[in-house]
DNA sequence: AACATATAAGTGTATAGACACTTAATGTAA
DNA sequence: TTACATTAAGTGTCTATACACTTATATGTT
């Protein structure tokens, strides 16, 4: 659907500000679709994108403040959402040896099970949401980068 | 920044994938620069997209689910963001004459008062946060579109 | 060592998103 | 008209964002 009828809007003053408000809405539309993957799992999309983090470092520990670093949402609290998933038994926290001030996180086998579950649906809905070819979608990510200077 | 940098992740499986997450980063970038302009307002992004929807009605009274349907996120709670706005003075509530189940929503001088103080304000930072020429602002705007079917 | 400064993690609080639910008014059909 | 379904608005509750603040530890300077 075009954006002035998702939305209701019949004109924009000009590219650049229809291209803030198409980004919002396409965001909203996507975190929308993909929530309700991560539902049955009793996962927020900001625990899945911790979840992720915690994966990528392939069993070497991280600090509360890399994993911040690293999310989407550089305003998100890492050290409640590690709580959550603490609660739920997907992660780790370890006292750092080196520097008491640290918390090491690790993921768990749980975590790892959940992230494997989820797997190929987020790629399959992924690729169900973003209905533009491969080239078109090398492109979008070279405009988004251009965009933010 | 490339996206790679801002979020310290080297590698993608596609150009799908690294869309979505790009889109996610970009739209988290781009509110929490806008946020930094409303709050000498005392409003919220979400307040702010409400204030647009009334203004665009030119004086024409709008419902409550109305706004919610011209919202760039459909799951905000357009209740409560017009109950924020009400107390501020910004908008009117009146009841409607034709079906007493709906509510009709006016902007108030001090809501349109604070949309032109902020009017060139915002333009000005859409143009810098946009760093891509017209050309490539048109093609963004197509992809987003296209992306969403 | 003593002090100030910086850093890591966590807390408090207001606002908003997500989603189920309630209440009141309206529409519809037996 | 009564009964049932639908719609509009609002509420309750959990989670998350935004942002200021606290606490504990580490570091750097004199």
């Amino acid at each position: 659907m075009r954006l002035e009828e998702a939305i209701k809007q019949s004109e924009f003053k000009d590219s650049y500000n229809k291209a803030i408000v198409n980004l919002l809405y396409t965001q909203s539309y996507i975190v929308t679709r993909q929530s309700s993957l991560f539902k049955p799992f009793g996962i927020s999309p900001e625990q899945y994108n911790v979840l992720r983090i915690l994966k990528g470092q392939k069993g070497k520990p991280i600090t509360v403040s890399s994993i911040q670093e690293r999310m989407l949402n550089k305003m998100s609290n890492a050290s409640r959402l590690v709580e959550k998933l603490k609660q739920k038994g997907m992660i780790l926290r370890e006292e750092c040896p080196t520097d008491r001030r640290q918390v090491d996180i690790l993921i768990t086998e749980k975590g790892m099970d959940v992230l494997n579950q989820l797997h190929n649906q987020m790629y399959e809905l992924n690729r169900s949401l973003v209905q533009v070819n491969e080239e078109e979608g090398d492109q979008l990510n070279f405009l988004l980068d251009k965009l933010r200077g």
